[in-house]
DNA sequence: CTAATTTATTGAACATTGTTCAATTAATAA
DNA sequence: TTATTAATTGAACAATGTTCAATAAATTAG
């Protein structure tokens, strides 16, 4: 039984996001329950109510921390590398592997519902933009032609296919066999997207 | 109270899947209980359970159904119309409008989690293979020196694709304003996508 | 037509869930 | 040492999925 002042707001706050996310990454949303996460850091149910709004907050921030993470791994790819479109094969590269690496993690960011007025915080919305930034940014360096409007829908139109790409093997709606299908199919996506969008 | 015999198990099922299917459209997954089912319908928990394996099996056949409607919109597209590049971006355009005219139903065709024994029967299956025939159909017209895997292959990249972007709009995950975008991007994808795919 | 048998249907019971908040107990101030 | 403050608890509530002995309606036998 954790005594008071044992650990700051902020601390008891990191210990329940972190079991949080150690459960899901085990067991799934499913497995996840608030008894459960108060249990692994040595409190009482109460006291994460003290500290998050509710368990869907809790999970929110869980989220938002899962696409930081993938953040930091699709931005720390060495932009030195040969050219944008290589570049571009290997963010995918890199987002597939991070959503297989973490699966249960990264369903959980698409199988929260939304919050009960309808609205996803702005810090929330913010990281999700941040998402397509690396695309865009090598997108423009092969079409520097095109208005930062265009970049913008592209890297989307590009992305968003990868993603579902990505999802669909994740969740076995692919009817195909193995999981590195994802990786071929992304590749032949974006080769023949590209195609497209530096001819046009 | 419903009196035995006044209705046969299979009209019971079928009571029970459009309940569920109705509370999924108006309230989503969460909305969804089987005492609401049940109540519903006239009859009581008990009797659901006599029919569905679980509440996850009930959701599995609702899923099966919502996959059936949306093949029967896809193939029921006119062929005659035009090119098969035309037809691929009228069948987008359903697929994109029957995703949001039945969002709720369509999210949790995703949002549910596979089975305990992890293994979804042949009958889904199946029905997630025919999501791709019509796009099979059109891609091998458009590029007939192509074998069939490699049809398989793209079909499957370019509809996850499609999935990818449709997805995250409803999911509000896109970082854009206003759903119609959902439809340009995917105009944009299949675009681009299939200037490299007949070139290659 | 009644009694015995079968079986469709019930609903109370159980464990578990999210959430709240008066009660408690430890730290701090007086 | 006592009084005050506030951090933490955990019992309580409503709702969930699931089970299964009990019930009551239909069917069959006598």
């Amino acid at each position: 039984m954790a005594r008071r002042n044992d650990h700051s707001r902020d601390e008891i706050r990191e210990m329940a996001l972190k079991a949080a996310e150690t459960i899901i990454l085990e067991k799934g949303k499913d497995g996840l329950s608030a008894r459960k996460i108060a249990q692994e850091i040595g409190y009482t149910v109460g006291t994460l109510y003290l500290i998050f709004k509710n368990l869907d907050d809790l999970i929110l921030h869980v989220n938002g921390r899962t696409l930081e993470r993938l953040y930091e791994k699709l931005s720390s790819e060495q932009q030195s590398s040969s050219d944008s479109k290589t570049a571009l094969l290997q963010l995918a590269k890199t987002y597939i592997n991070f959503a297989e690496n973490e699966s249960n993690r990264w369903k959980v960011v698409f199988e929260h519902r939304a919050q009960t007025d309808n609205t996803t915080p702005e810090w929330y919305q913010e990281r999700v933009g941040k998402m397509f930034t690396a695309v865009e940014t090598h997108l423009s360096r092969l079409a520097p032609h095109k208005s930062p409007s265009e970049i913008k829908d592209a890297a989307r139109a590009l992305w968003g296919g990868v993603h579902g790409i990505c999802m669909l093997a994740l969740t076995d709606n692919l009817d195909i066999t193995g999981v590195e299908s994802a990786d071929t199919l992304t590749q032949s996506l974006i080769n023949n997207y590209l195609a497209g969008f530096t001819a046009g």
